[in-house]
RNA sequence: GCGCCCGUAGCUCAGUUGGAAAGAGCGUCUGCCUUCUAAGCAGAGGGUCGGGGGUUCGAAUCCCUCCGGGCGCGCCA
């Protein structure tokens, strides 16, 4: 809601100084320091002193008492230095924003423009850890935004089950585990499958350091898997699929669902890498490097100014992508999967479902043949994010500058990677882990997490603790309740915590994990937030009680008479600010989409948990003997639970009924 | 060497396109539960916004420079 009203003033104003001042001046918004000011204020005339060489004050009391009125606002001051302050009609205001926020939110047809996120992308080789929790929570929260505000999101994680990570652990079973095929396909049937591979893959990472001649066993197991014959070929089909559902189980815990996994089997086998190459070689973008260090190499140049140098040799700048060997790197295969995403390629895979989740919603997984006769249009996308680490920033670049030399402007700009800093540990967690640091590591803000150690606090161990934590102060707080209901409530509780610890960093940001503050429920955390929920609607359940006719949507309907004596009152403008925050939530959803941040959202919802746990601290709500006043109150309450509701649904923070 | 990110209270971090007296959580200290659940509330203390220049009516925010830290820059992914 007051995202609207600033529109409107930011419109009116521009106007209005069009035709009076013959002006065009971007007019810039903000919040006034204190709630005695204002609700929305512009230093435009700042601006304009310099344009019409005037004092800013004079201006600013000019357009105050010009201004033609604007509906939703009540008077126009003047402030400060030549500040334009505006005051909103409380009661106009609250009656909207409560109607607001009971209607449901538009989602985008089946026909709008699509946008791709691709996240989470764990290779299927070990149990996932905090800092794949933190891909995911970004990505997850990224789409429930996107969707919010009305795009249509496609959800895609991608699945390197033929990579390196996955030979590796394969080498784990045939020369360290000593299994056969058949016994690694019965292992990877059993649960927890992913932490047996998690401690496999470190054994691997030191039988290659005790002998390094044993790394040429991984290409020999690399090719194999890549053309899917032999026995590394049948346990990495194995692995893979199980690890993958081992992750698909750990993201459902934290609300999070997928629409596509592709695979890169299929973009291998269904020769993707072959059209794009062909693409890339007919445009000129890469050339094979005939001398200098990357003799033999299909490479790309990445400053446009040396195009014309060809023949010049000089390209040991350039990045490779395809090796000498012909074997495509990782960033071809990348640049392949991006224009297949952006429908470019002319390639499509076939599809399959693979899993579907209790709502119903369908899981698919790329296949190489057959597949569904009638599977949804997958790709065709007209924005991408790529959720990937800021340590891939690099590779980002390289795919993108790839489409913008094939001429695809357009594409390349719609290429977004949403980028992030890693989680680390602090040195005492990984202390606490097992680890023995190094002189150098100890002396160090944090440590890297690190899978091919096997240094990292596993996602389901950290999920684990949450919820045998939350279930200690569920069960003191509700001895008597059902234990399935305690437990939907802890689990509730974990969740809350996990999501907003990840989420309330910005992306800039390094996280440096420790249990202390992830396994908090106080202060800043989700718990906070959800409390709050569980405040207002004990609020509603214990009216109910006395009042079992009384009906939620009956305070849908503001009397704004009454609203408008209230937030003069003596409270009101407590009132009046709380009612403001509230009706907040469309501008905060603006700023995220706009600054690509999801943490604005997490500190939104803390600010108005704080808020309204200091109006309840304040006032008791059933006990008000003042009818209109007593509706008033719980009009507020019901405004707040509604919007505390949808900010923490787009944390992907659940709220319970009871805490 | 080049590129990206960070430096704000004891600690961990916010501060959206430059705007009105620098904010929060944790930690420390002091209060508040016969009450709509204290996973809460109130108060106290704590800051040369890394240093120095510059632009501006106005800078934590933009530019330059220096210092400190992190991450990239592979015929790995």
């Amino acid at each position: 809601m007051y995202h609207v009203l600033e529109a409107r003033i930011r419109t009116a104003l521009s106007t209005h100084i069009r035709q009076r001042y013959n002006q065009d001046v971007t007019v810039v918004t903000e919040r006034p320091p204190r709630i005695e000011m204002g609700e929305v204020a512009s230093p435009v005339c700042f601006e304009l002193a310099k344009r019409l060489k005037r004092a800013p004050r004079q201006i600013a009391q000019e357009i105050a008492a010009e201004l033609p009125p604007i509906e939703g606002i009540e008077r126009i001051g003047v402030a400060g230095g030549g500040y334009v302050n505006l005051y909103f009609s409380r009661a106009a205001f609250l009656a909207a924003a409560v109607t607001g926020a009971a209607a449901t939110p538009a989602s985008a047809g089946p026909d709008a423009p699509k946008c791709i996120v691709e996240h989470t992308n764990i290779n299927p080789n070990k149990a996932a850890h905090i800092g794949h929790l933190r891909n995911a929570a970004l990505g997850d929260t990224l789409v429930r935004v996107l969707r919010r505000a009305g795009r249509r999101v496609e959800v895609q994680n991608y699945i390197d089950n033929t990579g390196v990570q996955v030979a590796d652990v394969v080498i784990g079973f045939i020369h360290i585990a000593k299994k056969s095929p058949g016994a690694v396909r019965a292992l990877a049937a059993q649960p927890k499958f992913d932490y047996f591979c998690w401690d496999l893959y470190a054994r691997v990472t030191q039988f290659f350091e005790e002998d390094k001649t044993r790394l040429a066993l991984r290409g020999d197991t690399l090719k194999s898997i890549e053309e899917g014959r032999g026995p590394a070929a049948e346990m990495a089909d194995a692995v893979a699929p199980a690890i993958v559902r081992c992750h698909l189980r750990t993201m459902e815990r934290l609300g999070i669902e997928y629409d596509l996994l592709p695979r890169e089997s299929e973009i291998l086998h269904l020769k993707f890498w072959d059209a794009a190459f062909e693409l890339l070689k007919r445009r000129n973008v890469i050339h094979l490097s005939a001398s200098g260090k990357n003799a033999g190499c299909w490479v790309m140049r990445l400053n446009d100014a040396a195009d014309a140098a060809d023949a010049s040799g000089e390209d040991d700048d350039a990045k490779i992508i395809v090796r000498s060997n012909g074997t495509v790197t990782y960033v071809g295969k990348d640049i392949a999967y991006q224009l297949w995403k952006f429908g470019l390629l002319g390639r499509d895979f076939h599809y399959e479902k693979f899993h579907t989740y209790p709502d119903g919603h369908t899981l698919w997984a790329s296949v190489s043949s057959g597949g569904e006769p009638n599977p949804p249009a997958f790709g065709h996308a007209s924005v991408v994010y790529n959720v990937i680490d800021s340590r891939q920033a690099y590779l980002q670049n390289v795919v993108v500058a790839g489409l913008r030399a094939l001429g695809f402007q357009e594409q390349a700009g719609r290429s977004i990677h949403f980028s992030y800093e890693m989680v680390a540990l602090t040195p005492r967690c990984a202390a606490e882990l097992g680890y023995t640091l190094s002189e150098e590591e100890a002396e160090k803000p944090y440590v890297e997490v690190s899978g091919r150690k096997g240094l990292g606090v596993k996602a389901d161990d950290l999920i684990d603790r949450l919820e045998v934590a939350a279930r200690a102060e569920v069960d003191q707080r509700h001895p008597d309740s059902p234990e399935a209901e305690r437990a939907a409530i802890a689990h509730a509780i974990a969740i809350g915590a996990l999501r907003y610890f990840l989420l309330k960093f910005t992306r800039t940001a390094i996280i440096a994990f420790d249990f202390e503050d992830a396994l908090s429920f106080e202060g800043e955390t989700g718990p906070y937030c959800e409390y709050a929920v569980v405040r207002a609607r004990n609020i509603f359940r214990k009216l109910r009680e006395q009042q079992p006719d009384f009906d939620l949507e009956s305070l849908t309907t503001v009397d704004q008479d009454a609203a408008a004596r209230l937030f003069g009152g003596s409270d009101g403008n407590a009132f009046w600010e709380l009612a403001l925050l509230a009706g907040s939530l469309d501008t905060q959803i603006e700023a995220a989409v706009g600054a690509q941040e999801p943490a604005f959202l997490a500190k939104y919802a803390f600010q108005l948990a704080q808020a309204f746990n200091l109006f309840y601290h304040r006032h008791r709500v059933l006990t008000e003997e003042n009818a209109d006043k007593k509706t008033f109150l719980l009009q507020l309450c019901r405004l707040v639970e509604l919007q505390l509701v949808g900010a923490l649904e787009l944390l992907g923070i659940e709220s319970p009924e009871q805490m």
